[in-house]
DNA sequence: GATGACCTGTGA
DNA sequence: TCACAGGTCATC
């Protein structure tokens, strides 16, 4: 997705814009997108006459409260989706997704009781929808993890480092592009097991996590990190040729020489 | 834990 | 026509 930045720029959005704002109708046309047994007419029968109240986030699950003890609102925006309230859109514009505003890419979405609507906007319709999804499922906010979750965690796991950090079971928020960007930052092999990296390591990574996410933040999403996502570009860091590889079965940049 | 599937748009 | 895309899920 959309990662932990980006869907924080929507969470803070959809905060911004499209709270206590009365609902009058919903727009489901795909029922593909609504998930874990969710049907249109549900949403129709409890999302109009109510507002939502605030909108919460873990990892990359969004989480949307609503008026009179109501459901749970919770969307995924999946690899290509943006949230969209009165026709704005939250972040920077997406890259390896198209952005155009295509009526058809609508998903989901409520119209509001002022004339303004709230949209998912989705071009791959890999993001969902559901009613008062279980967070449980998630782990930890990459925001909130601590050094000793870090470290519990990497004792416990001979996954290569890059599918730890990417389990949002484990660690919830963190996508392809912060960990690569992390893992550079940090200077560790990707496909490193996860148990082989020593404390001193560890700590360095967590430092590196909670940098990227800082400065990628301020820069205005995740695809403003330092390292190319090229091959062969040279490495920023110490001019050596970037290398292309599968690891935890995405597209994963690094530098050979300094990444160990 | 690695792999392929899901879906669709884009650019080479 | 093909490879590839910031995610997640089921399956071997």
């Amino acid at each position: 997705m959309p990662e932990i930045l980006e869907v924080e720029a929507a969470r803070r959005v959809i905060e911004a814009r499209a709270l206590g704002r009365k609902v009058v109708e919903v727009v489901a046309p795909d029922a593909w997108y609504l998930k874990r047994g969710l049907v249109a007419p549900e949403l129709e029968a409890v999302l109009p006459g109510r507002a939502f109240t605030a909108a919460r986030r873990r990892g990359k699950l969004l989480l949307v409260d609503t008026t009179k003890r109501g459901p749970v609102l919770g969307l995924h925006l999946g690899m290509s989706g943006r949230v969209v309230v009165d026709g704005e859109a939250a972040g920077d514009p997406l890259i390896y997704a198209s952005n155009r505003d295509v009526e058809a890419w609508h998903r989901f979405g409520v119209r509001f009781a002022d004339g303004g609507a709230l949209w998912l906007r989705d071009p791959r319709r890999l993001g969902a929808v559901e009613l008062d999804p279980d967070e449980e499922r998630l782990g930890p906010d990459a925001f909130d993890l601590t050094r000793q979750e870090l470290v519990g965690l990497t004792t416990r796991s001979r996954a290569p480092i890059k599918a730890l950090l990417m389990d949002q079971s484990r660690i919830a928020g963190l996508g392809n592009l912060l960990t690569d960007e992390a893992l550079w930052r940090a200077g560790v092999d990707p496909a490193r097991p996860a148990l082989a990296l020593n404390a001193e390591e560890v700590g360095t990574l967590y430092r590196s996590i909670r940098q990227t996410l800082r400065t990628l933040g301020r820069r205005g999403g995740s695809h403003m990190g330092d390292m190319p996502r090229a091959i062969d570009a040279p490495c920023p860091r110490d001019g050596t040729p970037l290398v292309r590889r599968t690891v935890g079965g995405r597209t994963t940049f690094s530098c050979p020489l300094h990444q160990r």
